[in-house]
DNA sequence: GACGGACTGTCGTCCAGACGACAGTCCTAG
DNA sequence: CTAGGACTGTCGTCTGGACGACAGTCCGTC
């Protein structure tokens, strides 16, 4: 937990398009439609969006960042099953119904950054109204929704060490960066494993030359590196992500466009 | 395989509600606009709706058995990430976008029965006017998502006996019947266990009495003791199950009915 | 009634990874 | 500069479960 907070501060937002890339997929006629009620607010690490049981109140779309829906079993423990970044949006059971009660609880999971809020009711009346909004947040939901079941069945099958190259690919993707804040230990709940076993890992993918660690603080130095130690799954679940922008993406620099959208085969030639 | 197919017969449905309890659920004028475009066919054991990448079309409200919503792995290996059974529908895609194109594969596991069948573009347009519909449906996928976020964890900490118990609790719960067909290898496969393994645990629960299995037929002996060695995971499931039927649910005679909805506390008293 | 196929029981062997424990290292607040 | 907290490296020990193999059993078909 953060020992000082900064003061929240939320802004109407006004000025251009944001970075979320959903937003910034919306035409402009359905994005001023929905701009009135965005508002942008501060997100912090270890943040917690929504419990199981509860009532959304706002959905979010995040500015960057790494979120965790997760699944908390009576143990205590929690499992993720999918991140959601600044090409996603928190509040996915809003999509799905009115009094949308959470079943999942979603924590922000790597740094600060910002998101624009919207309120459950401003949204789904949103969704009624326009088209394009429903059609593109579908699509984004399925995405969502075939990561995790990549995720389920990478979780079965797969090493521990499969499973935190697959988690540091889609991090990055998410990030746009080479390196992020994230400990050990965080990762080990995420994927379900212990924590001395994600060390001896990360040990190993930094003595490979494929990543840096130090306290808390991850850098990817050979990309290409750690795609060749992954399993399929990410790549599975990138396609995935690959096929929510239609042809050409928005102009970005990051990795995330480094392919052609290719949704028929999850596995890249 | 089966050796001798019945032939296909397809007949239209006009006669009473099917089975399935989401049309079930419908009113009736909701129900009579779905009516002409829904067809009855049967449905076979190990019969594929449909496999990762391919276009959907149709949409199946099943009547019976125990559906596996799957991830195929490179490797060959199938994970269930849900089940599908007459309290649902098969094809939950095309409830997200329009040109469904599938993310799993959808297989039949357990026995013969039949399912209203309806063509994606019927059933977009009935969701597209039906709001009704729209809200029963989105609720269902709700249901499926918290489906496959528990198996997610369940699969991560869970031993493979908890794990069998769950499936077969929550395939009892879509039977409504004490017995099924099921051989350990297909359930070992959905688990992502080892034959010998889920042999083991189904001797082991023979053994203390809570099932009977000979030769591909489970028979569910004593369900409550069943319950007793499950992990929450299948409470908190069918706690998302029993959300769906607001208030009291339609009349029958299965376990199903046995406790009041309860949706925000997943762990029954 | 015999045969082949499908399903189940069981037995070694082997290993990934859990779990607990503890020491070392870095970072930051005071 | 220092102390405490957070993070990481590593080492035993122990076990669930994978994997391969093979024999036994039931069932439907010829």
């Amino acid at each position: 937990m953060p020992k000082k907070r900064r003061p929240l501060s939320v802004r109407q937002s006004t000025e251009g398009r944001p970075q979320n890339r959903l937003l910034a997929l919306l035409p402009d006629e359905d994005f001023h439609h929905l701009r009135p009620h965005l508002q942008t607010v501060p997100v912090r690490r270890t943040q917690v969006f929504h419990k199981a049981g509860e009532r959304l109140r706002h959905v979010y779309f995040l500015n960057g960042g790494v979120c965790s829906l997760t699944t908390r079993l009576s143990h205590g423990a929690i499992v993720e099953a999918a991140t959601i970044g600044d090409s996603g949006f928190v509040g996915i059971e809003a999509f799905l119904r009115d009094d949308a009660v959470s079943l999942s609880e979603a924590i922000m999971q790597v740094p600060d950054t910002d998101a624009e809020r919207l309120s459950v009711k401003a949204f789904r009346r949103a969704l009624a109204e326009r088209p394009v909004l429903r059609t593109l947040l579908g699509r984004y939901l399925q995405v969502v929704i075939g990561q995790m079941m990549q995720t389920t069945a990478c979780n079965v099958h797969h090493s521990v060490r499969e499973r935190c190259v697959r988690w540091l690919l889609i991090a990055h993707d998410h990030m746009h960066r080479q390196n992020f804040t994230l400990s050990h230990a965080f990762l080990a709940e995420m994927l379900g494993a212990s924590r001395p076993t994600v060390s001896a890992v990360a040990g190993q993918l930094q003595a490979a030359g494929l990543i840096r660690y130090s306290h808390g603080r991850v850098t990817v130095v050979d990309r290409t590196g750690l795609e060749a130690v992954s399993c399929d799954c990410y790549a599975a679940i990138r396609a995935h992500f690959d096929c929510l922008q239609p042809g050409r993406q928005a102009n970005r620099t990051s990795s995330y466009a480094q392919e052609p959208p290719n949704c028929r085969q999850a596995h890249r030639p």
